[in-house]
DNA sequence: CGGCTCCTTGAGGTTAATCAATCCTGGTGG
DNA sequence: CCACCAGGATTGATTAACCTCAAGGAGCCG
């Protein structure tokens, strides 16, 4: 539930693009901010619409998708607080994917137009996007180099990143449905529950007893599966 | 083997990154381009090491990976020729990952120091860079996407895509061996071969007689197949 | 000619999508 | 409190795609 509404400043602070920049900018920035509530499952926008701004999400979850010709969403990326989405807008005329609010969202909004003038007018706002794109550019390359692996593999690297993210040690939490899990890894729900069943019954994974997460049991031979 | 040393600008203009850039900005590069040549089996960092430079790889293979505690290597990522890689060296104080050199290779490092500098002078520069970013963002984008089609609609994309940006009409010249085309698309040369077979046989394409190029004969067959 | 590389062709096996049925599980209303 | 329902998750059977392995061509150069 959004209830609370911390000020913009602290969002902006709390953003990975942005929180390298000083107050003077992070002033600049939340001037031309346009902040945003939307309740889940909404659309923020479609391929192939005109890109007229680019967003940071503060609070909730966002998916980034493409509808594929039968019906089918390939997920492209999960977006969670604190990341920017759709940075491309600043320099296409068209978005590239669709992207809709998984749960109730709070984020902001930023007209390409105002920002290009803003970046022309404060460098040091342009190299940290920069670092943030290379850091996109980086993701997507790993995507394109697991969708060419089976589908084991890639569920093999998802739980091994997804181990590294959280604390705990060797048990991970699924953040998503086995559904967007399945379409995260480019796979049908079906495929997801004999792989992770394979894995169990292998003894490399196991159902922790609450059966709310999954502790990597032989995160060795997880890693083996990993390589392909 | 390496023998030969193109000049910089070609190797800055054959780089996915650089290549949309104007020739005064790629001069600008190019100033503070230091090229290097490496035997194979080099380290170029390590994971943890201050992160004081990004890197193009203009000839050759480097390997991008993670140290694991037990002193195995997970590979991140297989950088080839015209990529950059450690980016995220631009804005992050440390290498998440090690690389080293899987071949004898010819790159240019790029000092962040120095890069952050250049773009804070030239904010044009920092801007088109944004711009070159965001296209390989928007094709990696696609990527992901065609991976997700059988062979046949890749393969059609890719004639498509290739038509276009050739000048003549309905007519292509596949610019790659079959093997490389073939790893291009996420396949292997025999189902490529047999794709093109059947392609061929559904009247869609069809061989020129000096059996240099390939005749788009159905277009819009060609579209359909491309969708799914 | 032999040896080479690249491409094609063939047979067989494996992976994973599809279609359909069943099983949970949590929520709802009787 | 329980029967029932709806959605997600699982399981099973089938099919299609595509990879692998192996065996030919076809061009090319010594």
């Amino acid at each position: 539930m959004i209830t609370d509404r911390p000020a913009i400043m602290d969002d902006l602070r709390a953003a990975e693009l942005f929180s390298p920049l000083g107050a003077d900018q992070l002033a600049a920035i939340a001037a031309i901010a346009r902040p945003m509530v939307l309740t889940a499952e909404t659309t923020l926008f479609l391929r192939g619409d005109p890109a007229t701004a680019f967003y940071l999400l503060a609070e909730g979850r966002v998916k980034v998708f493409k509808l594929l010709g039968d019906g089918r969403s390939a997920t492209i990326r999960h977006v969670s607080g604190g990341q920017t989405f759709a940075e491309a807008a600043l320099f296409h005329g068209i978005y590239p994917s669709s992207a809709e609010t998984m749960t109730p969202c709070r984020l902001y909004r930023f007209e390409t137009q105002v920002v290009r003038a803003l970046l022309l007018q404060q460098p040091e706002l342009a190299v940290s996007l920069l670092g943030a794109m290379a850091e996109l550019l980086a993701l997507l390359n790993r995507r394109v180099e697991e969708l060419l692996l089976p589908v084991p593999a890639r569920l093999a690297r998802y739980l091994l990143a997804l181990d590294e993210e959280q604390a705990s040690p060797a048990t991970v939490r699924l953040p998503t449905s086995k559904r967007e899990l399945a379409a995260r890894l480019g796979t049908v729900p079906e495929t997801l529950s004999r792989t992770l069943d394979r894995l169990k019954r292998g003894g490399i994974i196991r159902s922790t007893s609450d059966h709310e997460r999954l502790e990597l049991v032989d995160v060795e031979r997880l890693r083996r599966l990993a390589q392909d």
